[in-house]
DNA sequence: GTCTATAGCAGGATAGAC
DNA sequence: GTCTATCCTGCTATAGAC
C-alpha cells in the first residue's frame, strides 16, 4: 500500500528560495536559479506557488514565521523556570533563544537576513513581519520587563530599549561579514558567545539607565 | 568665451542611481529607470559609467565616500570644541554628527540604505567600506574613548561596544518604517530627538559598565 | 505532478549617426 | 557627449504532452 507521496518538491523549492532570497535578495534571484538549486523542473515554481513573488511570500508565512515561533517557545520554556524573573534574567534568556537556542547558524542566517531585507522596505510582507512578529514580542518583553521597573519611569523610552537591543542583536548577525573584517576575528563559536554575553550585558546596563533618570 | 559645461548628465546620473539603489538595491533597478529618472538617454551610463555595476561602485566611490567624510568632520569640530572630552561627551558628538549632522534626512536614508545593503554582502565595495571608513572611524573612536577607562578593563569588550552602538543607530535609520510601525508613532523631528537622547544615554550606561567588570 | 517548448517581454550593452 | 536603433541574452509565465 502506497502512501500518497510528500510533496518533497514543494519543500525542497522552499529551502532554495529562502537560502537564495536571503543571500541575494528577491530580484537577483530567477525562479531558474532556485528549480535548478531544487533539483526540480523550471515550471514547478509556476505549479506550486503560482508566481514568483507568492513563492517569496510563502517563504515568510510557511518557513520565516514558524521559526519565530520555534524562537519565541524557547524563550518562554526558559522563562517558565524562574517564577519572576528579573531583568538579566529575561535578556540573557532572550539573547541566548535567539542566538543559541533552536535556530541553527545557517538557518539564523538566512532569518535575519531575509528580515533585514524586508525591515527597510515596506511592502505587504513587513506588515506581516511587524503585526505578527514584532509588535507581539516587543509587548510581551515589554509585559515582562515593565514590573522590575519603577512606576515612574519614562514608558517610551523602555519601549525604545527594547527595539534597540533587537536591533543590535540583528546588526551583529545580518553583518556578520563586515563585524568579522572590523573585529579582525573569525566569527565562530567562542565569538558567538562573547557577542551574547556583550549584549547582554550591554544591554542591562542600558536599561537600569531607566531607573536613575527621573 | 564659453566655459566647458560641467558634466551635469554624469551628476544626474549619479544622484539618481544613488536614490534608486538605496531603495531599491542593485538588481531591482534598471539602467533605463535610471536614466529616465535622470533625464538623460540610455546610452549614458554606458557612456559614463562603462557598465551598470561600475556605476554602482561609483556611487559609493563618489558620493557614499564623500558623505561619510563630512559626518567625520563634523564630529572631529564638535570635539574640537572640547579639550578632554569624556565619554558622553563623545558618545554624544557621535551621535549628533550622523543623526543630526550635515546630512539631510534623504541623504542619511540613502546612505544608511546603501550601507545596510553592502554590510551583509561581501564585496569589493564592502571591502572599502570596511577598510576606509568602518576600521578607521572604530580605531578614532576606541582612541578617544580609552583613556576615559581603567587600564584594566576587557578591550574586545569595548571594541564590540562600539561596534554595537553604530550598529543600533544604523538600524533605528534603515527599519524606519518598521520602527514607526510599532512604536506607532510618526517619524518626524521630535521622534528623530527622542532617539538621538536615547540612543546616547543607552550607549553611555552600555560603556560605563565596562568599568565595573574586573 | 512533471516535463518540454515557447511566447512575450525587459534587461544590459553597443554601433554608428549627429 | 548625446541620441536612435538594435542585438542578444535571460527572465517570467503558460500551454499542452505525458
Amino acid at each position: 500500500m502506497t502512501q500518497p507521496t510528500i510533496d518533497n518538491t514543494r519543500d525542497r523549492i522552499l529551502d532554495q528560495a529562502e537560502r537564495l532570497f536571503a543571500a541575494k535578495g528577491f530580484e537577483a534571484v530567477s525562479i531558474r536559479e532556485i528549480t535548478g538549486a531544487a533539483e526540480s523542473n523550471l515550471a514547478a515554481v509556476n505549479y506550486h506557488f503560482g508566481n514568483k513573488m507568492n513563492l517569496y511570500f510563502e517563504v515568510f508565512r510557511e518557513r520565516w514565521l514558524e521559526r519565530t515561533r520555534r524562537v519565541r517557545e524557547n524563550f518562554a520554556s526558559k522563562l517558565a523556570a524562574v517564577p519572576n524573573p528579573d531583568i538579566r534574567q529575561i535578556i540573557d534568556a532572550m539573547a541566548q533563544a535567539f542566538l543559541d537556542g533552536p535556530l541553527s547558524d545557517e538557518e539564523r542566517h538566512y532569518h535575519v537576513q531575509l528580515m533585514q531585507r524586508e525591515l527597510s522596505q515596506p511592502s505587504d510582507v513587513l506588515r506581516m513581519v511587524v503585526e505578527e512578529v514584532m509588535k507581539p514580542y516587543q509587548q510581551q518583553l515589554y509585559g515582562l520587563i515593565r514590573p522590575n521597573l519603577p512606576s515612574n519611569i519614562n514608558e517610551e523610552r523602555l519601549r525604545l530599549s527594547i527595539l534597540g537591543i533587537l536591533g543590535m542583536t540583528l546588526y551583529f548577525t545580518f553583518a556578520q561579514p563586515a563585524v568579522a573584517m572590523v573585529m579582525d576575528r573569525e566569527y565562530n563559536a567562542d565569538f558567538k558567545s562573547a557577542l551574547i554575553e556583550h549584549i547582554s550585558s550591554f544591554a542591562l546596563k542600558g536599561l537600569n539607565a531607566l531607573m536613575e533618570e527621573k
